[in-house]
DNA sequence: AGCCAGGCTACCG
DNA sequence: CGGTAGCATGGC
């Protein structure tokens, strides 16, 4: 078992299941592998992504239950709402006006793949998604194997001495990736790794990585020793 | 009042 | 290439 793996099942173990992408409606579906359930869940997890941008999830979801409160949640929908008035209902997460160009931008690919999944590549061709946001897309919303790097993610590595602060997103990506699949070699058991780890990296973010300086309290410090 | 949030683009050197 | 200002609202 390799470092990686080891602070995996210490999180798990710490703080269980944590049901990533929460779905309108529905929330979070802890210990259920099983989502998304629709075409259009798919599509909220990838807007969903877009809104989630330096932002925090609580504002992303008022966002996504004022679309669905105008039953806007659909690639349909959203094409031929006002821009405006698109604009109002994602305007708590912020950075509206880009937003709701990454949107529809967005959409146009979406719509282009007809119920395919879209190639991490299309992805990042696409305005307003880059790593972070592609592999979000393709992990919670495709059910892809793509380990998805966050800021949490990174601030917990540099910390705990695994990573460098110039060390770049990919490089990132294949550590966590190649050192999980060492120990796991079952596909849908490493489908839900890659799931739970992030959300589990961001729960622990939260907790200890949120201020500065950066770490205090954190216990995986002593049990990776 | 000020800092941070489940980033990305555009532009700089 | 790597580094950074700007984007905007909401919560603490």
């Amino acid at each position: 078992m390799n470092t990686i793996y080891a602070l995996y099942k210490i999180l798990y173990k710490t703080y269980g299941p944590q049901g990533w992408w929460p779905i309108t409606g529905y929330g979070y579906h802890k210990a259920d592998y099983n989502f998304p359930r629709s075409e259009n869940e798919i599509f909220e997890v990838c807007i969903g992504s877009i809104l989630t941008q330096n932002t925090t999830f609580t504002s992303v979801v008022k966002s996504l239950e004022n679309l669905y409160a105008k039953n806007a949640l659909s690639a349909t929908a959203i094409v031929s709402m006002e821009c405006d008035k698109l604009k109002e209902a994602i305007r708590p997460s912020g950075y509206f006006n880009q937003k709701a160009r990454y949107i529809l931008e967005f959409i146009k690919l979406y719509n282009a793949l007809a119920g395919k999944v879209p190639r991490r590549e299309a992805l990042l061709d696409v305005v307003g998604i880059g790593e972070e946001t592609a592999d979000s897309m393709l992990l919670y919303g495709y059910n892809q194997r793509e380990f998805k790097v966050d800021a949490y993610t990174k601030r917990i590595l540099l910390e705990l001495g695994i990573i460098e602060q110039k060390s770049s997103y990919s490089e990132v990506k294949m550590l966590m990736e190649s050192s999980l699949k060492e120990c796991v070699s079952n596909e849908d058991e490493l489908l839900k790794v890659y799931q739970e780890f992030h959300a589990l990296l961001v729960e622990h973010g939260k907790n200890f990585y949120s201020k500065k300086p950066y770490g205090v309290g954190c216990f995986l410090k002593e049990h990776l020793r």
